[in-house]
RNA sequence: GCCGCCGUGGCGGAACUGGCAGACGCCCGGGACUUAAAAUCCCGUUCUGGCAACAGAGUACCGGUUCGAUUCCGGUCGGCGGCACCA
């Protein structure tokens, strides 16, 4: 009979949907394990060759946990809001409803037909109403707490569509549709207040078990810094306050920079003589994008504020105050000091214009550059710091400044509040109020889900508002607070909303009383192990575990992190060694491995290509040696012979391979267990048959891997039951070890024999039988031996003069 | 520029904590089976020289530590991913 994949395959696939086999069970009192990948966006184009790879490597880990007893919740479910499915509705007039269940229906069968598996009893899908409930149930919390306000910020605009674009939606600086200009434009949006979590977002790092790598973005990310706040008076009499990190370099301070939004030059426009000037550069800093803001930043511009002056809080000396764009309004106070000894971008600036660079921490050369990397120098030119390192000089003016009342210690963040408007229909609507009396109201917690309405376009306004706000019979409503005529907001939420708490939903996915019922969040979180992908480390990480840790606060959950263990998978690319698209022509997709080769083979051979971690080219030679291997898999059955015990043969070997796959899984390392699987085939076919026990044991140990096949064969043979319902096989570490050994003998690091030895020997003992050795022996008659080294069951090797 | 990762045969990749470099698979070459082909099975397969036994070289490059380095340290070159005027 021939191994005949499809059939099987589907057979099976079959069995496990009918009976439910991998549902998770309600019973909170078994030990239970949460593996968790990262939900997909249900694209138009399906699924691609880099889906599979997480999932079964997950699915691996959930199908052994089930085998070693634990009580398994796999779960999987759709991302399926955002732009694709909305652009796909304006252009074709559909609702995006269709063309996402569409979408979803595919990738649910394509999903299936890998044999993963998935509890999918509790499938779930952020657009439906019974789901954002619970999105906006969270954003509702987050307002109640004044964690979610509303505020002026800078959007990307397309001159030519008349919409707001998302940043993915800009592409080199221009609109990613019809390629003409994107400014920004300031619009209103509702902003979360993830900055008030900064600090636990780093320090929370400590208690989970994340990649280095993930970790150092994170923190990256989040961009903490310590320095003080430096009040410098000014001419004009105000306060001008700065940001710095190197207080110690105060004496060094030459010129004041101020960011083109800064309030100061608003106050001062009566004082600074040249304002039509300072206008006309803060009107060409307000038209350039993002875009071009940082594209430009090699070259300096800026203007001097004529006619006010500051005041350098240390020695009173009068320092102009310019306006210049490299200059950020939204990080630290707008404003800084300038120290173009010791800061390259000052550095550059005062060679623009002029300004005079002094040196303050000597062992540089600051005529020729910045000396930023100055740790270990010496304060100079520094009045009461000279003569101090930078470290007790960054001390003593700290205090110093503080006793003056003239600055103070401050931590700053690079992180910025979220933004978490859209101006797009295909999104989680608002569920706020807006009452010319009462300001912002929350919708009453029992009217939610605030569903998302029929529109008769899907595109947003040309002032940039959602499509929402053409409604007016939605828009009008009354205000729950007064009873007055007041407006919805029309602004939906990003898509970051529904993945920022998917997880507690698979808990208890029907639950409409609560995100979960608290038993359910009790017994399941945290996730044990979250596998997703390097894009994702940042913002869809970040912003979860921000929602997760307010869900703590309030009570919602009982654990201060959402994720015990992260790992993350590499890509998987083209043939051709680059990114699989479409425009390459290089996108290899499922559907036609698992026709050609069935799904046991392509999962098989996932897991196989490499290094789990990092990116692998897929290759479509290589993957018919994976094939091959089930096909002699499939073969064995006919050389299994009675008997239930491991033979003498393969005994060793077989406890050995239980022991490796079992590590191999834990660590990630699925394309060594797997090769372990296939030498032990080899061994199994040189000694030409198996007994059932044997054939057993490998069974079990190949199902997390290629569950069809095995099941298949499990039958065959009639093992009994199925082998998902099996226990996981265990190793005697006794029988692990080799009784012999192979040593090598060096003669001063150089291999100049072999030879065997007991693997029991210890050093004394493999030194005297190495020196009996006839090849060692004659050297060692001519050379004098200078040092003797053994590692047991390795080598011995003697140091000759 | 900054942060992180990586560099091993013709290819994908192995190598625990410093101890036989190249597991496993692909490709390729040879053979068996076949009328033939495919499939399958067996043998070979880092490079150089040699019919061979064998000898020498070899983990991007240069240097260091060590009895011994793919592994640790310093430097150089190259690739990938992310961030990027954050004071």
């Amino acid at each position: 009979m021939k191994y005949d994949y499809p059939t099987i395959e589907k057979k099976w696939q079959d069995i496990w949907d009918e009976k439910q086999v991998f549902a998770a069970k309600n019973d909170y009192s078994l030990p239970k394990f949460y593996p968790l990948v990262e939900f997909p966006y249900p694209s138009g184009q399906g699924l691609h060759a880099g889906h599979p790879r997480p999932y079964t490597a997950l699915d691996i880990v959930a199908r052994k946990r089930r085998m070693e007893g634990f009580n398994v919740l796999y779960p999987m479910g759709w991302d399926a809001f955002g732009l694709p499915a909305e652009n796909y509705a304006i252009q074709n007039n559909v609702h995006p409803k269709i063309v996402t269940e569409q979408n979803v229906k595919r990738f649910r069968e394509q999903i299936k037909s890998l044999g993963l598996s998935f509890d999918w009893s509790r499938e779930i899908n952020t657009t439906d109403p019974a789901y954002y409930k619970w999105s906006q149930w969270i954003f509702l919390q987050l307002f109640k707490n004044g964690l979610a306000y509303k505020s002026k910020m800078a959007v990307n605009w397309c001159t030519s569509c008349k919409v707001v674009l998302a940043n993915e939606e800009v592409v080199g600086g221009s609109c990613e549709r019809c390629h003409s200009e994107v400014v920004r434009k300031e619009k209103v949006q509702w902003m979360l207040a993830i900055t008030k979590y900064a600090q636990r977002l780093i320090d929370d790092l400590d208690e989970v078990d994340y990649p280095e790598r993930v970790v150092a973005s994170q923190k990256h990310w989040i961009g903490r810094s310590q320095g003080a706040l430096v009040d410098f008076n000014s001419t004009a009499g105000d306060l001008l306050q700065v940001y710095t990190t190197r207080p110690d370099t105060l004496f060094g301070a030459t010129y004041m920079v101020i960011s083109p939004e800064h309030p100061y030059i608003e106050k001062w426009a009566d004082k600074i003589q040249n304002m039509d000037e300072i206008k006309v550069y803060q009107a060409a800093a307000a038209k350039k994008s993002d875009f071009e803001r940082t594209e430009v930043a090699k070259e300096k511009t800026g203007v001097q504020l004529k006619g006010v002056m500051g005041i350098n809080p240390v020695n009173n000396a009068e320092i102009p105050v310019f306006v210049a764009d490299y200059v950020l309004v939204s990080y630290g106070t707008g404003a800084i000091m300038a120290v173009p000894g010791h800061d390259q971008r000052d550095w550059e600036f005062a060679k623009k214009f002029d300004q005079p660079i002094v040196e303050v921490v000597s062992g540089g050369d600051v005529d020729a550059a910045a000396f930023e990397d100055c740790d270990t120098g010496v304060m100079v030119n520094s009045g009461f710091l000279n003569g101090l390192s930078v470290d007790d000089a960054k001390a003593k003016i700290t205090g110093w400044l503080k006793e003056q009342g003239k600055g103070e210690p401050k931590v700053n963040y690079k992180l910025r509040d979220w933004v978490f408007s859209r101006q797009r229909y295909w999104g989680e609507p608002i569920p706020i109020i807006i009452c010319d009396k009462c300001g912002f109201v929350p919708l009453d917690e029992k009217d939610l889900p605030l569903t998302l309405p029929d529109v008769e376009s899907y595109r947003p306004t040309g002032e940039g508002d959602s499509p929402l706000a053409g409604l007016d019979e939605w828009v009008n409503c009354t205000c729950p607070k007064c009873g007055g005529a007041a407006k919805r907001e029309t602004d939906t939420m990003p898509q970051w909303a529904g993945s920022s708490w998917y997880f507690l939903r698979y808990c208890d996915p029907f639950n409409d009383n609560a995100i979960a019922s608290p038993e359910a969040i009790k017994y399941w979180m945290p996730v044990d192990w979250y596998n997703g992908g390097m894009e994702h480390t940042t913002l869809h990480l970040l912003y979860s575990r921000f929602w997760h840790k307010f869900l703590y606060d309030i009570g919602v959950v009982h654990t201060p992190e959402p994720y015990s263990r992260r790992t993350s998978h590499g890509m998987i690319l083209g043939e051709d060694g680059v990114k699989m698209s479409k425009s390459r022509g290089n996108v290899i997709n499922p559907d036609d491995i698992v026709n050609e080769y069935g799904a046991d083979t392509l999962r098989l051979y996932e897991m196989f290509i490499g290094d789990f971690e990092k990116t692998a080219p897929w290759s479509s030679n290589s993957i018919r040696g994976c094939k091959r291997f089930l096909d002699r898999v499939w073969n064995l059955r006919e050389s299994a012979q009675t008997g239930e015990a491991y033979s003498p043969e393969l005994e060793s070997s077989i406890h050995k391979t239980i022991k490796k796959v079992g590590e191999d899984i834990e660590t990630l390392k699925f394309n060594t267990a797997i090769a372990a699987l296939m030498t032990l085939l080899n061994e199994i076919a040189d000694k030409g048959s198996l007994t059932r026990g044997e054939f057993k044991t490998f069974l079990l140990l190949l199902n997390p891997f290629a569950p069809h096949i095995t099941e298949e064969l499990w039958e065959t043979l009639s093992f009994g039951g199925m082998v998902t319902e099996q226990k996981w096989p265990a190793f005697d570490s006794e029988k692990c070890k080799d009784s012999t050994a192979e040593i090598v003998l060096q003669i001063s690091g150089k291999i100049k024999a072999r030879m065997n030895m007991d693997a029991g020997l210890d050093k004394e003992q493999m030194i005297a039988l190495a020196k009996e050795n006839p090849e060692i022996k004659g050297i060692l008659s001519e050379r004098g031996i200078v040092k003797e080294i053994a590692v047991p069951g390795k080598l011995v090797n003697f140091v000759v003069r």
